[in-house]
DNA sequence: GTTTGACATGAAACGCGTTTCATATCGTAT
DNA sequence: ATACGATATGAAACGCGTTTCATGTCAAAC
């Protein structure tokens, strides 16, 4: 394997001069051009990334630390990210943590460490305190609101967005309304808790603890979810789905079952993914791909740091 | 940010001893080692993992190059590379092309500049030619059936997989069969093409170009899928599926329109994705998430080149 | 009493490109 | 005639950890 100074031998110069014309900077002579590039045809050089990136403390990589890479929502999001990433020369390393802590460490120590030029968290497992602790050696950018001043982020105010499905399903008639998530103790469900009892309160509606489905994330899962209100002696009239696939798969095995949409069961999912438009399933939309592409442009700029609350969009379909 | 160097100052050793107590190698005091963790802990110091990877001439990343991050199939085929990454502690590198050569070239690049280990392609557009020419700089590993013994792979014989699918539509009546896939010009697509002729040649049914459904990928595209089909004076009976996320959008537009499913249109699918099972659709099992593993293995091995072949396995469901 | 091997430690070379600083030339402006 | 800025080039330092090689103990083996 051959090196610059291989390069800089053969063609009579200075390692200087060959990294002079490989970087284009200014101030090299035409024939001392021509003498450099020659050699490296001649000796078939490729620069060592590594070196560089050592050399300038800089890799042009950002992690990215997603759950699940085979959910439309994160796969989404990753677009997003990805498509920004292209433009703007970068690369991505992709940390899946399942939702693991230690997964989601790794990430950490990969930035401090200087293998990645900043870090981008889709969902989060640690905590804050860890998240500050390592703010020092890059830019950490969160899909989620932040509680720090320290990090960017990118978010969806989901306490607001809940608060809308709920009203929306209330002037529509609806008074029972259940909600369906995937981790009950995920970030944004805690905001959606207090969205659903704040409303119960204000509208004067029972609470009903058998009218949170946890534990749902798939188009597959819809099914459960179905059988589960079907053993209900007081099913909801109306359900919010953060989800999209769940929401899908729910409006499909009620067909399946014969039970109308919205007559027997209203629906309100989340996301607006092409299978809520195709199969009509009123949504709140959540420009994904525009998340992921702040996302990464929060995560490649040091030194400043930003909030961008993305507005969540009621899309009306015949689910509702 | 302090380097070895002064943790060796502090400690009041060698680089030597401090390299040799943080990747515990032996022949330590026992005396030294203390001094040197102190003094780690003291200086708050992290290795540079760059200087590692120039020195060691390797990064434990491996390239992924997919088209489309957002898509079930290589979302699926991600997460089972992902999750045998996780266990080999390497992290991926995830290299989205949209099908563009020169994204491809670029996961060639890093390969040649030794920023990754090796390089896994999902799916190829450059050609075989291009790719030997990058073997040199380390494992390369296709996801699809290999001409050149110089690169790995696993892969599944489209083929055969198709003749499978075509021959079991036909034992169950269905003598008019068309298909629907992503690209005419894919790699599989092409293999798909000759299954399809010669199992026409051998039943002697007459081609027909309109039989043959081309650019269909997402669950929305069914639909489209559909259209077609009703303005056709004579549609197939059964329709090979390449995806299942196309063959649920057209179930579920069949349903909408009230067409039978398989009465008046026989279905199989490809994949056996979650929402195959669950729509009750006959598919062709691809075990991706084993496949990915069984890549990102060969991606980590040098010096040895394998290949693979996975079989696919007909599920029967309600949709023949 | 001497050889041998295990244990311990550090200097220096190595992996490799970037960047600063010093030096030098040449033309144009004063 | 002098000065200054633009152009050109290279030595050396810098980024930083790993690894080889040389050297030195000390105890067990012969």
């Amino acid at each position: 394997m051959t090196n610059i100074k291989d390069v800089a031998k053969l063609a009579n110069v200075s390692v200087t001069t060959v990294s002079r014309v490989l970087n284009k900077h200014p101030y090299v002579s035409e024939e001392k051009r021509e003498a450099v590039l020659d050699a490296v045809k001649k000796t078939n050089y490729h620069i060592n990334r590594n070196a560089v990136n050592l050399s300038k403390g800089k890799t042009f990589l950002i992690g990215v630390v997603l759950p699940y890479s085979d959910h439309p929502y994160f796969g989404t999001l990753l677009k997003g990210i990805a498509n920004a990433a292209l433009e703007h020369n970068y690369k991505l390393v992709l940390i899946q943590t399942n939702y693991q802590k230690d997964k989601e460490k790794e990430a950490f120590i990969m930035l401090e460490q200087k293998q990645i030029d900043g870090l981008i968290i889709c969902s989060r497992v640690s905590e804050w305190e860890v998240i500050e602790e390592y703010v020092i050696y890059g830019p950490i950018v969160l899909a989620e609101k932040n509680i720090t001043e320290q990090v960017s982020s990118t978010y969806i105010d989901h306490y607001q967005a809940f608060y809308q499905a709920l009203n929306h399903l209330y002037t529509n008639g609806y008074q029972s309304i259940g909600y369906c998530i995937n981790r009950k103790n995920g970030v944004s469900s805690q905001q959606r808790e207090r969205a659903y009892h704040d409303f119960l309160k204000e509208k004067q509606i029972p609470f009903d603890q058998n009218y949170i489905f946890d534990g749902y994330l798939n188009f597959e899962d819809g099914e459960r979810v179905v059988q589960q209100l079907k053993q209900m002696k007081k099913p909801p009239a109306a359900l919010i789905v953060t989800s999209d696939q769940v929401a899908a798969g729910i409006v499909t095995c009620c067909h399946n079952l014969g039970l109308q949409v919205p007559k027997d069961l209203a629906i309100i999912g989340f996301d607006n993914q092409p299978i809520a438009k195709y199969m009509g399933i009123t949504t709140m939309e959540i420009p994904l791909s525009e998340m992921g592409e702040n996302l990464f442009l929060q995560a490649i700029t040091r030194e400043k740091v930003s909030q961008k609350r993305v507005n969540v969009q009621l899309i009306e379909r015949q689910t509702v």
